[in-house]
DNA sequence: CTGAAAGCGCTAACAG
DNA sequence: CTGTTAGCGCTTTCAG
């Protein structure tokens, strides 16, 4: 169908070593060239990359496996995307939907597609699969969580931080009875973040309530089912954070939903802030993580070790996350000693 | 690196032709097959897909080009990924920016990765590029935006009654000066919003204000700039609709700075609705795209043409959006007669 | 049912 | 500077 590197050197009359030379801009006589460049165009050629990747074993594509398609990993996405295309490189970018085994089929899917390398999201503590691609001399590199057996580099946000800080503002502002919405354990940012909850309180020396640790798995859903576990129980938490983007979405669903205010009636600090969190009513103080430069960095570490260079492998960049104070966690001061023991419930629609 | 075809043959004795039919579940005789299947497994043998490709001349890959990495857009990117998946795609997916050169480079990068099929929201009414990416015999399918001079398949929303439904809503409620942020002319969204907008006052026998229509390019920063404007003029319109998803956003980010109360102070009709505009303050009339129905569809037809199903070429399918009414809309009845003319501002912290 | 052999479009020695 | 040639790993006739 379309011409091929033949078709123009038959045309343009000279060998297709020459043409190839033309399009690769090796050294080639003016004149011989003008000849060549023309034919291409005439005839509309374009190569073939996937001849070229199968002689040169280098497809100029980087696969990313993230755990869903949604704002936070998107966001990432685009960053890594502008990045490497920068450097020439395309992006197959599919979905493991937080769930092992289709993580493993994606990753022998990309390794079958012969990427140069792959950056993942990994949905589980298995590394298995990740170190026979890696072995197969494939380059892997994580983002935002960790395995703890996988030996390779690795781009995440300081997770244990970013929880406390969140939590210990909470603390600062008078908040007492704090509940935590936390994510899926079997994942390093649901792990970090929960010890960053804990940590606060043994700082603190207080006491971490544990009925008010309630586990989710990230969604939006879940994150809207556990604020309603919490809001309707009969001695809710004064203060919530929920540690991570989606559920916290969630989270505010459920609180409209009940018409409970925020902060009078609850204080509030999620994960992740992107148009929405600014734009919730009230403004959600929230943790916010550099998703800019999680994707710069993790961009730039693939493609240099697709490039070969090892350079301090295993490389651990841990970014800083930064708290974000706006409306929602202001403590209003004296209201837990005006009122008796009450469900937010009452506090909110109550005399 | 990786073993290839031609070890295992060696491995399990037998000759490559053997080990493809297995591969390719073709019919070999149980016990040869058991023997590759084994050998095929200790090696840890996996097809490359790039040679298979090469030769097939089929990559089983489709490319989507879409303007940006936004919510809107990686929403329906994500329904065609699963549709494309179930399968046997997978897609590659790259960001134009809006703008047509990078639009061209993408599409002629995406040729020459040889994807069997695209998927592409034009971002101009340019059309010669895709009309020649049509002629060597990929297959098209225009998403969300028409392109008036390419024959081809599209998949797209009514946005003429989208935009309709929303203006005559708030006629309804009884807004008369009613205000315009529209997004991008080039294109088809923007041109047909922007019809439906005035077969409105048409139909109404109203006349429309010209100075209430502006122009944005549908990111949030043209609907914050473009609300400001409308929020800081003289003479502001009662209502406001903001014909993009992005844009609303902006909007709504302009209104919350300046503490403009909404619905009492402005009307307020966005366009998509998300999580976002659920969770908004107050919770915002929308149009509502399909879009689940968008990905699917698109998915599905992609995977017809690539496989060789011309039925009904060109075809289009418009899709419904629907109006979905909240609180920012609702008109406080009497408030227009109870003031003189006076700026939304003075409405919102005035006496 | 299985093997031998051609060739997809390209790059890269190697000769000239 | 340019042409010839040998594959890259796979599928697919065509024989056997």
């Amino acid at each position: 169908m379309s011409p091929t590197i033949k078709d123009v050197a038959q045309v343009a009359g000279v060998s297709i070593a020459t043409v190839s030379r033309v399009v690769n801009g090796r050294g080639v006589k003016p004149e011989t060239e003008r000849v060549v460049l023309d034919t291409i165009e005439k005839l509309g050629y374009h190569v073939n990359l996937v001849a070229r990747s199968l002689k040169t074993s280098k497809t100029q594509t980087i696969g990313l496996l993230v755990p869903d398609f949604g704002p936070f990993f998107m966001e990432i996405a685009k960053v890594i995307e502008e990045v490497l295309n920068g450097f020439g490189y395309s992006l197959i970018v599919c979905s493991s939907d937080e769930n092992v085994e289709r993580e493993q089929q994606r990753v022998i899917m990309l390794k079958e597609k012969q990427v140069d390398g792959m950056i993942l999201v990994p949905s589980s503590e298995q590394a298995n699969h990740l170190a026979e691609i890696q072995a197969e001399g494939v380059p892997v590199v994580l983002l935002d969580r960790m395995v703890s057996d996988f030996r390779g580099d690795c781009v995440l946000v300081d997770n244990v931080n970013g929880s406390y800080l969140a939590v210990e503002h909470l603390i600062n502002q008078g908040y007492e009875r704090i509940g935590l919405i936390n994510g899926r354990q079997e994942v390093t940012t649901g792990q970090e973040r929960y010890r960053g909850f804990r940590r606060v309180f043994e700082d603190y020396n207080m006491a971490v309530s544990e009925d008010l640790i309630l586990n989710g798995n990230f969604t939006t859903e879940s994150g809207y089912a556990l604020m309603r576990q919490f809001l309707e129980s009969p001695n809710p938490p004064e203060a919530v954070f929920v540690a991570n983007y989606y559920m916290t979405i969630g989270a505010l669903l459920a609180i409209n939903e009940l018409g409970i205010k925020v902060p009078e009636s609850l204080g509030l600090v999620g994960f992740d802030s992107m148009d929405l969190t600014r734009l919730a009513n009230p403004p959600l103080t929230a943790v916010v993580q550099p998703m800019r430069e999680l994707g710069e960095e993790v961009a730039r570490l693939i493609y240099e070790r697709v490039n070969g260079d090892d350079s301090g492998f295993p490389r651990l960049l841990r970014l800083k996350p930064e708290l974000v104070v706006r409306e929602s966690s202001k403590m209003v001061r004296g209201l837990r000693t005006q009122e008796g023991p009450g469900s937010v419930l009452k506090r909110a629609h109550g005399a």
